[in-house]
RNA sequence: GUGAUCGUAGUUCAAUGGUAGAGCCCUGGAUUGUGGUUCCAGUCGUUGCGGGUUCGAGCCCCGUCGAUCACCCCA
């Protein structure tokens, strides 16, 4: 038996109708807070999520899809949202058209990670970007869009974590600086971190092992060194977060796995999501237009993990609904009446169901149940030599005659009216 | 990429190295027209795959593939 690739999942209906209820909601969020979709594409030139992301990141370094085509191009399949719709921003000259743009997106995103719960080679992202502006307003404007989406699914219990970077000079003397501290103490760390000293620096107040905790406690603090301005801006995002009521934690430690954060970067965590427990995060951006080659233009965004997100709503009880009308039939006469009411009915736009073999009336009450249908119409020899079909209510249990040339009508009545 | 655990029917799981089984699901019947509860019957297997040890392997050994969880990293 030929079966799926490690990591990528086959989504059975029970829980695409929960996949579509995120979406749903989501891109209703997106629509009242003003953002456009935008569709880019799956596969790009490799040099864009190097040139985006940063060749020393995990995600550049280990984890694409990357292969050349028959053309001998050297194409990736694409880790993550926003280097893609960066590249198409500025290819497309979008600030040409208008000073502020707000994009949102979803699709599939590919890294080839070992997979565990909440980690798959294939996942589903949805997210947003704004283009053109540095104002505060928008760092929260995007963390309230996720608050929003994450509240209107259901979730429950999660943490914002939220930190601020600084910008291109500040991060500069601050990493000088953590450079400085964590050198006096290269013997004390593990050898990932000793790398890190070199390729990322940020990422040591990232490392989770006893030492380089233990280190850390004692070395510089981002927030005592960002400059003024996004000190300031800073301020001002956690402004807005507190005058709408939405509730965060400052974590001095949070750093991200892409180079193209400046100032505000979060998480949105949750406990139940095992050890990959954020299902968004996103931040600010403010050089990577201009490292596309485009006119410098600030950026702020997010991505969330839509398959994290499922799993976090996994247990709430979010059911498709049955169809209008099952119909129930003993075949010949009875199966044509049938055949006669469906047409009408999803000629109406209703949703009818009924199986054309001529089964027990047993059978076919159990694919009524299954199709969780509203009503039953059963048309059997009785309902023939009376000239009228039988309608039960499937909730109630009562049923009641109709003659068969006004059943289509009082059928549609009955349910628009239930 | 590293580590741990695990692969038996569609599914969930049994089977001191000695003839591969049960619940659920599915199909049919008890009930010649009323489903979600009973009861009965039936279908479904190269025990992930390939080697080895043994008189004999689902079980032990080696390899391989896959899954799960953790590390790493991230959505």
């Amino acid at each position: 038996m030929i079966s799926k690739p490690p990591g990528i999942e086959d989504i059975f209906p029970d829980r695409v109708f929960k996949w579509n209820f995120i979406l749903d909601a989501a891109r209703n969020v997106f629509r009242i807070f003003n953002y456009k979709e935008l569709i880019v594409p799956i596969m790009e030139f490799t040099e864009v999520f190097s040139r985006g992301i940063g060749d020393d990141t995990d995600i550049v370094s280990k984890e694409m899809f990357t292969f050349e085509d028959r053309g001998g191009r050297n194409l990736t399949l694409r880790p993550e949202g926003t280097a893609g719709i960066v590249r198409a921003y500025v290819e497309n000259g979008e600030y040409n058209r208008l000073a502020l743009n707000k994009f949102f997106y979803n699709g599939p995103m590919f890294r080839a990670e070992k997979p565990q719960r909440g980690r798959l080679r294939q996942f589903n992202q949805l997210g947003a970007e704004i283009f053109g502006s540095e104002d505060p307003y928008y760092d929260f404007e995007i963390i309230s869009v996720v608050d929003s989406i994450a509240k209107s699914i259901g979730i429950e219990n999660y943490t914002i974590q939220l930190n601020s970077i600084g910008c291109r000079e500040c991060r500069g003397a601050f990493i000088e600086k953590l450079k400085e501290y964590y050198s006096l103490h290269t013997d004390k760390l593990c050898d990932d971190c000793r790398k890190r000293l070199n390729t990322n620096p940020l990422r040591l107040l990232d490392c989770k092992k006893e030492n380089c905790r233990a280190l850390r406690e004692a070395a510089p603090v981002i927030s005592e060194h960002i400059c003024g301005g996004c000190s300031d801006h800073f301020s001002k995002v956690k402004m807005y977060l507190d005058r709408s009521g939405i509730k965060y934690k400052i974590d001095n430690y949070l750093v991200r796995g892409l180079d193209y954060y400046t100032r505000t970067t979060f998480e949105f965590t949750a406990d139940n999501l095992g050890s990959q427990n954020a299902f968004a995060g996103g931040g600010r951006y403010d050089y990577l237009v201009e490292q596309f080659d485009g006119k410098p233009t600030p950026g702020v965004g997010f991505a969330a993990g839509i398959e994290r997100m499922l799993l976090l709503i996994e247990e709430s009880d979010i059911d498709e609904p049955g169809v209008d009308v099952y119909i129930i039939h003993s075949g010949g006469e009875s199966l044509e009446k049938g055949f006669d009411v469906a047409s009408q009915l999803r000629k109406n736009d209703f949703s009818v169901d009924l199986d054309p073999e001529v089964k027990g009336f047993k059978n076919q009450f159990k694919k009524a149940e299954r199709a969780n249908a509203s009503f039953i119409v059963i048309i059997g020899e009785d309902e023939l030599l009376k000239g009228q079909a039988t309608v039960k209510n499937r909730k109630t249990g009562t049923q009641i005659d109709i003659g068969f040339h006004v059943l289509s009508s009082l059928l549609m009545s009955l349910i628009e009216t239930q």
